[in-house]
This record gives structure tokens, C-alpha cells and sequence, in this order.
DNA sequence: CCATGTTTTCGACCACGAGGCGAAAACCAC
DNA sequence: GTGGTTTTCGCCTCGTGGTCGAAAACATGG
């Protein structure tokens, strides 16, 4: 009752929702389909789970078709879709990734793929909308308590550019204030001693500021109920 | 090259990693596994994906098979695990999820399954160790920030007995005053107006409470930077 | 019945993180 | 220099949570 090929395999796919944010407006990479089912319809990057790789590294090497793989500053994964109605038969069963790239990142793509604006997606293949908006549900809930927006933002930025991808992302104003006050005081945002020119009316110049870590990692003091005499 | 039965399809397993708390001891329940591989090993409960259901329905129904499902008070999708070298050929791919079951209630359950604290796992089949350890963590970080001990606690209880609960899953002591504050304030904890009797050795009787809400919710502001005139 | 011990509950205090606001700093253009 | 612009920083307030100790409400023993 464990042989392969038969009933009770299914095919693994792996999605990407790959997301940037480019002048104040998030989009997702997204390819149009050019056979059926759904074709003319705007699908996920990804595919098929091969023998010899994790959901992972399959995201990766499917992602490497679309983009290239290092403009891709963070993945991690979503989740499973398993509705079995969710594309016709044969059935699929797909593991969703988030992918970020920075918004001066401008990666070459082929030409059945583009950027969508997560506000105003096009008709999309099977569940890849739903897909879509947890991805960027995901990446709104870790803006406030990770450092995730080392994977949206330049090398090096100004409070002011940072402010507008925070509040691309969130859909909501952002006091650069505040952004600056709360994140240097976690420690995730360093000064690199540069300054950028000031824009053409003027206005006292920026200072550039850099992640301190291009690795995820959580707010400690996200977590409430801690351990007693902890310093926080 | 979709054809169905042929190379890339995959035997999908959903498995359980099912907490309960008892005497102040977080559990997990596990079936000793009778044949090879890893005959006597001890298994998370779960099993193949039918053709007809996702993977949450699929992990209630095999769930069912060792416990009763109306004690499983809350599931949630962990994540999937999809090393090629998780087990012996031929290759499964596996979604776990996290159930929570109160601590009074005490299922029956087969001959072959039993409860084994999470600090001293027998030895484990597969990879079912570190998807255990997955579990434990995810309910610890959620602890902190929803209302996820509504599944740990019994309908009716004392906050002395939540305090002991928390202690427990968070594996540090707790202070009933400040847990009391915490979850009034945040409006999941609310008083039955009945009170427990005093221990034999005398005491103010506890006033007795219950989880508002049987929904997994989460606490608002453990999201910060917050749209500008939130009301928090 | 009163003194003592035990457990729960509640208020007071403090620290800290974050939002709001306005002043000061540092530039441009005229 | 003067006015306009943008950034930066300090100060204030508020809410949340940790700590502590007193008060409440019971039991037991003399």
C-alpha cells in the first residue's frame, strides 16, 4: 500500500509570492499563462517539486527562471494550499513562499512576466490571488516586529526613503520619527556617516542609514509574559 | 509532462503534533509504531492525504483515529517538511500542524499511543522530533501575543490554575497578578461570578474565569508602528 | 472567639516603548 | 541675508507590563 504512482500521490508545487515595492506601490511578480488551464491568466513563478530538493531549495531554482536568485533578499515560507478544488484534476498540492526584492533592485525578466500592483491585480490562475494577499498579510503583520525591511530597502537609505516603503507596504502614513526613534533603538538601523544631497528645494541633507543584519530576526519585546527579571 | 502517476508526484502525509498540559508537565501524543520503518520508534499521529479533502480535514479525520476530536480545542498548519532524507524511500512530503487539547480532558486513546512529556521524548520516528520541538515553540511565542490558552485551559478556572498553565507551556514561572492584569485587560479573560473553594489549608477563595472568545484572536497591539491616531 | 497562617486579589509605583508635536539644524534659491 | 524646505532631535504623554506590598477572605488551633 506504499508503492509509488499510485493513488495517493499528488503532484508538489512550490509558489512564490515575490514582492517589491517600487515608487510607494507594492507589486508581486507575476507570469501570464500561455497554455490552458487558465491560459491568458497571470500565475505565480514556480513549479514543480523535483526528487532531489526541498520545498526550498525548489522555490529557488524555479524563482532562478523568472529573476536572478540574488536579487532576492529573503524567503520564507507561507504555507500549505491543498484545497482539492483549487485548479482542475489532476490534483496539485503547492507550498507558498514570501520573496522579497529591494525596490532598487530591478531584475530582467522574461517576457510573459511583470510586476503587478498588489492593489489591482490582474485575473489570476487557480488560488494565486489568495496567495498574493497572504503574502502580503505576512509581510504588513513582520514590518512591525521583525527587521524584514532590511529585504525591501536599498544597501543604504535615508529615514525619509525608508519612511515611504514602511508606509507602501503598511497602507498607511508613517511618521519618519518615529520609524527612525523605534528602529535605531532596537538596533537593527546603523548610520554609515554618509549624508545625501538634499533635493532641489532645498532642505537639510539626509543621513544614510543601513540594516545592521540582512538575516530575519524578531523583536525580542514582541513577546509580552516574559521571563521575571528580565531586562529588557 | 502532467501526465498523473509519473515522476514528481509525491506521497503527502499531514501529521499532529497535539500539546496538553497536565500537572504542570507539557505533553505530546505519540503511537509507538509496530512495523518497520522504525519499527518501536515512537510517531506523531497523522497519516496520507485522501484525494478528497485538504490537509486540515485530512489531519481531523486521521486525528480522529486516536483521539476524540471534539477534545482537540484548537489546530493550526505548522508548516511542511519536505527534506528528501527525511525518511527512507520512497520519498514523503509532510504538513504538520499543531493541536491543543484542554487539561481536563482526558481522551482515550489506543494501546499503541500515550502522552510523553515534550523534555523527554522517547525516541522518535523520523524527523517527528524536531517538528515536535516546532510545535512547542509555536505555542510558546503565542502564548504571549493571542488568546491561543483558551485551547490549554478547562472552560471554568481559577487564575492561579491559568497561572500554573502559562508557567508550564513557557517553561518559567508567571505572576498571577500580572497574568490576571494582562488577559483582563486585553478582554479575553472574563469572571463567571462562581468562586473555588479554598484549598485544605485554608486561603481567600479564587474567583473563577473563562476564556471570552473559543476563536483564536490575536492581541492588536502587539503590532507596532501603528497608523498615525490609532486608538490603542 | 481570637490569633495565626495561607491564598487570592488589588492598588501603587516604576520602567519602557511608542505616538505626537514643535523647535532647531542644515540645506537651497533668490 | 531672507524665506522656504527637509531632516533631526528633544520633550511630553500614554499605554503596557513587571514588582511589591497591603488588604481580603478563608482555615485551623488554642
Amino acid at each position: 500500500m506504499e508503492t509509488a504512482g499510485e493513488q495517493g500521490n499528488y503532484a508538489h508545487d512550490v509558489l512564490a509570492v515575490v514582492l517589491r515595492i517600487t515608487g510607494s506601490v507594492p507589486s508581486v511578480l507575476l507570469w501570464q499563462r500561455a497554455r490552458e488551464p487558465h491560459a491568458g491568466r497571470w500565475a505565480l513563478p514556480g513549479g514543480r517539486l523535483g526528487p532531489d530538493e526541498d520545498v526550498e531549495a525548489s522555490v529557488r531554482r524555479h524563482l532562478a527562471e523568472k529573476v536572478d536568485l540574488a536579487e532576492v533578499a529573503h524567503v520564507e515560507q507561507l504555507g500549505v494550499f491543498s484545497d482539492p478544488h483549487r485548479g482542475p484534476p489532476p490534483r496539485r498540492v503547492a507550498t507558498a513562499f514570501l520573496g522579497l526584492v529591494p525596490s532598487d533592485a530591478d531584475p530582467a525578466v522574461p517576457d510573459d512576466t511583470a510586476w503587478h500592483p498588489v492593489d489591482a491585480l490582474p485575473e489570476t490562475a487557480f488560488d494565486h490571488g489568495a496567495i498574493t494577499r497572504d503574502g502580503v498579510d505576512r509581510l504588513r503583520a513582520k514590518l512591525s516586529y521583525t527587521n524584514i525591511g532590511f529585504a525591501l530597502a536599498p544597501d543604504a537609505f535615508t529615514v525619509s526613503e525608508l519612511r515611504d516603503l514602511y508606509a507602501a507596504a503598511l497602507g498607511h502614513r508613517v511618521s519618519a520619527t518615529n520609524l527612525h526613534r523605534v528602529l535605531t533603538r532596537r538596533g537593527v538601523l546603523v548610520p554609515t556617516g554618509e549624508t545625501a544631497p538634499p533635493g532641489p528645494s532645498g532642505g537639510r541633507p539626509a543621513a544614510m542609514y543601513r540594516f545592521s543584519e540582512h538575516e530575519l530576526r524578531v523583536t525580542d519585546p514582541f513577546a509580552t509574559l516574559r521571563p521575571p527579571g528580565a531586562a529588557v
